[in-house]
DNA sequence: CTGGACCTTTACCTTAACGTAAGGGTACGA
DNA sequence: TCGTACCCTTACGTTAAGGTAAAGGTCCAG
């Protein structure tokens, strides 16, 4: 049974795609970008996995979750495998990780005034609720009942209002002499 | 010098785009979309905006960093300015508003997490930096001086080893009998 | 040795949010 | 009445990460 080789049976694409729960499309995307590559290719020019193509898998999974895109991926991996040749490429592996890093410490601060602004418009909406159809500012709801606590309307609410509905009709075309 | 409509002066697209860091493309694909309109157009096309038009681009940048895209800011205007006719479209402007902050905050536990984990991996990469080229496991760095305290790489890390690069030059094309 | 499942390459399609160019008209100061 | 800076529409280009199709070759169980 056992071949010249180790006898850890290969992969062909598709295998290894279900195993990773990518499209085989994927994977040899991957490999054209420089990500993976078949340990071997069948006789008839298949390409076979082995185990190690799993981990790069859900690595480069992992990367691309963590905001990285294939093209810096592989630009990381050259990197690494230059290492061997200096210590610039491992500090270029470590400055993109420290970039990102920065990235998502910015990501965050980002995410956390969004959060707040989104609870702000919510609560805004949400007093404004018995006011069928609610409006932006006071002066749009005149004999409102509600004394809603919340007064000037969040940013993300102060849009809505002017500007006519692009949808419309022609826009009059108004013949505005001396602009 | 006042003609029969208000005297606030009106916008070309380039002043606008100007006055609000956009492009005038940017402008008009907002119009495309139903985004924005401008208040009339001059004798010989051109759009003219007033000062709202500033109002609600800032308002539609406003809404693209928290995650919106342009058709998704479309439907919630519309949705908006269906709250003429009923409660309806308001809930689903709070809907969707919710679902966002929902997303904002599955975004937040995600970077959070990140963060460690890019934490982790330069620590893990710091601590190996004396070796050079550094490797990621212990075995690969087998005389390292040094007793580095983190001893399974990151999974950000753990994905490098293995593989063949792929840039490369011709696989070898293995016949494997009996797969 | 054959059928069907799977594989190969090549190549065009998709979505978002614009960029850029072409070919031609407009606004306005000098 | 220019000149020229700006505007109009139309339409194709771009990037990322694949999807999908076409035309054909391969693997292997029956």
């Amino acid at each position: 049974m056992e071949t010249s080789q180790e006898a850890t049976k290969l992969l062909k694409v598709g295998d290894l795609a279900r195993q990773c729960g990518k499209s085989a499309r994927a994977l040899r995307l991957y490999e054209e970008l420089g990500l993976l590559a078949p340990t071997a290719r069948s006789h008839g020019g298949f390409r076979l996995y082995d185990e190690a193509a799993v981990t790069r898998i859900r690595w480069i999974e992992l990367l691309q979750e963590s905001g990285f895109t294939l093209h810096q991926i592989r630009d990381l991996l050259r990197a690494w495998q230059r290492t061997h040749y200096g210590p610039d490429a491992m500090n270029r592996v470590r400055d993109t990780f420290a970039a990102r890093l920065a990235e998502t410490r910015a990501a965050l601060v980002r995410y956390r005034e969004l959060e707040r602004e989104l609870v702000g418009s919510l609560e805004y909406l949400n007093t404004c609720q018995e006011c069928r159809p609610p409006r932006t500012t006071a002066d749009d709801c005149p004999h409102c009942p509600v004394d809603h606590g919340v007064q000037e309307p969040p940013a993300l609410v102060a849009g809505f209002h002017s500007s006519p509905a692009p949808g419309g009709g022609i826009p009059l075309r108004v013949v505005t002499e001396n602009l």
